[in-house]
DNA sequence: TCTTGACCTTCCCATGATGGGAAGCTCTAT
DNA sequence: ATAGAGCTTCCCATCATGGGAAGGTCAAGA
């Protein structure tokens, strides 16, 4: 099949196949006198592989390793628990610092009037900063740290 | 001060300073006659500010109305507070869609034996899918969404 | 006064995962 | 044969941020 069919079949668009080839993180495809790529049932299991795992927030290192050890039969289970809980602790760090500022946010609006006048709690504790310590660790965390998936 | 010092005092690098100014976000500074940039107290405050809010996680246009209404002493608190409750509503969205991730990883881990044994739950959902619904809503949600920040 | 080193300038490139779109070729159905 | 859908490659944009090169400026010390 094309790419397309194979994208319709796998829920990852076309544009991502060509690049997660371009990248290395699946085989160059098989192409037809033409220079179509094509794809078999078995590549289009990968694909679904990949797209579930992005599903999952895993980033496309991170997916390079599942990959290898789901075609590794000798794999240690081990080491994919290892990389799952790694991610898991990412992830919660990343929910700590939203809820941070959520709680933070939330917490200003609800002493903010809200109405037509100008006096707004948001807008000085902005200006002044208030405690900064909670939200600037969460900060320093968020610029230093990891991107989304 | 030189662009190093009012980085230094208000917590914005001197590129994202310089950054910001070319998008617009801030006022283009003033130079010296050898073409450095200068700030004063005032300067100062306002990218402390921008720091604060960019440490709660709003975008640069959400700066923009955010500063304006700050600079405008007629302003509606009503304005800023819907800003503030919009931007908490999508931090929420963000936290449940990592939510959903983490709770199905962390579900998968537990019945990985994560020993030297290759079979691994982890890996053979990620193959079969299991209930595809709730994570492929999420990463919907995620793969059109709004970026971090 | 000269040198050194810190600081400044602009410009270009990279990130990560994704989409948009143009120019041009191929295939299939009418 | 022609239309239209689908494929190819290539370039650009996102968002906020950092890295680094090439070169100009400034202040302090010899």
């Amino acid at each position: 099949m094309n790419i397309g069919e194979a994208a319709r079949a796998s829920g990852v668009s076309a544009k991502m196949i060509r690049y997660y080839e371009s990248i290395g993180l699946i085989a160059d495809a098989a192409r037809t006198e033409a220079g179509y790529r094509t794809y078999d049932r078995n590549d289009v299991e990968t694909l679904r592989f990949i797209r579930r795992a992005r599903d999952l927030g895993f980033s496309v290192d991170e997916m390079t390793a599942l990959l290898a050890l789901w075609r590794d039969k000798d794999r240690e289970s081990a080491e994919v628990k290892r990389i799952a809980l790694d991610h898991v602790a990412d992830i919660e760090r990343r929910i700590r610092e939203l809820q941070g500022m959520a709680r933070t946010l939330a917490h200003l609006a609800g002493h903010c009037h809200g109405d037509h006048r100008p006096d707004c709690p948001i807008l000085e504790d902005l200006a002044e900063g208030g405690p900064e310590d909670a939200v600037a660790e969460a900060a320093t965390a968020q610029r230093t740290g990891f991107r989304r998936r």
